[in-house]
DNA sequence: CTGAAAGCGCTAACAG
DNA sequence: CTGTTAGCGCTTTCAG
């Protein structure tokens, strides 16, 4: 291993400026800088991480709680880590993967000083690993936003205006009567954040458009047909559906249309879901993205401005917007 | 911050003590054991990684670089990131995660001592990180199988008997003319790994069993069905589907089934995917699975074995199997 | 503008 | 069975 010692004996200079050629923390001529360049790239020199961060009392790892597991929408999941692992990486930062989801994994990274802060996805309503983290001395940024004390900073897509933008635009085309097809049963029972957000908004913005709207959980398997079906049957008023389910949208879609084509109205699908889904899925109108990458990368540009500045904790939310889905093929 | 002199003062011992007792690598009385045991986590001791790792030479951290683009099977490569993170965790390991896919990025990890060994996903057949890995002295795993010479260590699903398993399984069905309805274009082009031995299992086996076989891209969105209906025009002899492609299925299924329906015979899907994405089409009757978690759970297996024992470098392909998929709903 | 040297917190000889 | 101590490779005073 070479170390920054060799460095520095190779370009005849102390080990103090090759740290701080590397770091830019004080002046150096530019002759003696070049020489150390030349150095530290002739000898394929990289600091050691560990002693970097012994040193220093920062290791410039960001560590990520993510929800690996099957179910959530595993697209929305995957470019939100891909934001979040590009943008870290824009700033200097790598990113260690927590994939348990309760709080003693986020102790264990912090108390064992594996990352300088925390980004948690898939917050709870009411979410017991905001207690951990406001205690922490760790910054850390939730990626979702919670009921209640906002004693952590969150970054997310504002669902609840979602709700309303959504009302909207289907009372707009004509419909009265709609339904929210959305998230798993199991999504709805934890109260996952997002979850209750968007219903609010959507319930909300229906009183004020004195329509009738109504909300169903929706498993995101086949088993998603059998579910419009219900809802179709129980009130044939229904025409303007919300669709806020990735695993589900295909099925619901065909038989949302199917259905239509049977009683002779033609209802309308309105999907809420990243726009390269949306584009996958036939006869799809138009949608209200989901900026999934765009949070990752915001969130972690939040982390990092705490963590470089020191800026007060906030909450940022990602606006909606309509998109009119490109044509599918057929 | 706590350190391990506290502890030591607390408990009355020497800092080495408290260490080996961590460690277990000396042997210690249990009355010492349980006092140093009380005082760490009366005072919350956690060691600080990076002056472990200085100290140790070793990090506890592998690397995994995943491919996070959309367009790859996202819920193929989230259960295998699972596989991998839940496994690591149970050998005392934790992840770190690479994103951009070159070499560069491995070299970055490896060369500043940020994990102790690299977990490699997406290979293609020739893939230029191979050469990478082979000249660092971190061991590796790809989790994938490339051509030629194997520098470097590999698990995988065995595709290729995958191949020739669907082909035995179709033909036992009845089945004279099948197609492989295969990953997107992209992925075909880039000869990524898996592809090409699926299709090479897939061909072998029609020709061995004596019937008619063609491989077909397909793009994974909605415009899949119009690559499935040009081979259904092309070739009305084909009643035996095989398809690969998890973005496609839903909409692929669906296409077969009605043509199916309209040309009056009853054509067979199979497909290769997880489970649970089989589960989630209406319509399916059996599949191959492809054993995600498991794949990432046997790569980081091999690696902590290498990392442990320094076990020779090997190949490890899991063997595919038949899935009767759950009727799905309606 | 540059060097010397004191740690950062831990592991692992070495010495009993 | 336990303690002492020399580093691990780097950052950052302190001193020129």
């Amino acid at each position: 291993m070479v170390t920054i010692a060799d460095v520095a004996q190779k370009a005849g200079v102390s080990i103090s400026t090759v740290s701080y050629v590397m770091s830019g923390k004080r002046a150096i001529s530019q002759e003696t800088r070049d020489r150390v360049e030349k150095a530290i790239d002739s000898l394929g020199f990289s600091p050691h991480a560990g002693a970097r961060s012994l040193a220093s009392r920062s290791t410039n790892v960001i560590g990520l709680q993510a929800p690996l597991r099957t179910g959530v929408d595993v697209h929305v999941v995957m470019q939100v880590v891909t934001g979040v692992v590009t943008q870290a990486r824009k700033h200097g930062y790598d990113i260690l993967l927590i994939a348990s989801d309760d709080s003693k994994a986020l102790l264990r990274a912090a108390k064992g000083s594996m990352v300088d802060a925390l980004l948690v996805m898939d917050v709870e309503s009411d979410d017991p690993r905001i207690e951990t983290l406001s205690g922490l001395d760790h910054p850390s940024v939730l990626i979702g936003l919670p009921e209640g004390r906002r004693a952590v900073p969150c970054v997310d897509f504002d669902f609840e205006a979602a709700g309303w933008l959504a009302v909207d635009r289907l009372v707009a085309l004509g419909h009265r009567r709609l339904a929210l097809i959305g998230s798993p049963p199991e999504v709805m029972a934890r109260h996952t954040a997002y979850a209750d957000r968007l219903a609010r908004g959507f319930l909300a913005a229906c009183e004020a458009n004195g329509v009738h709207g109504t909300v169903h959980a929706c498993p995101s398997s086949a088993e998603s047909i059998a579910t419009v079906d219900a809802v179709m049957m129980e009130d044939p008023g229904i025409t303007g559906f919300f669709v806020h389910n990735e695993g589900a949208l295909p099925h619901v879609a065909t038989t949302i249309a199917q259905r239509g084509r049977q009683r002779g109205d033609e209802p309308a699908i309105l999907a809420l879901c990243p726009d390269d889904v949306a584009r996958s899925v036939p006869g799809l109108a138009d949608s209200i993205a989901v900026p999934a990458e765009a949070i990752g990368a915001a969130a972690t540009d939040m982390i990092c401005e705490i963590l470089a500045s020191g800026a007060k904790p906030a909450v940022r939310l990602l606006p909606p917007a309509l998109t009119g889905a490109a044509p599918a093929a057929r």
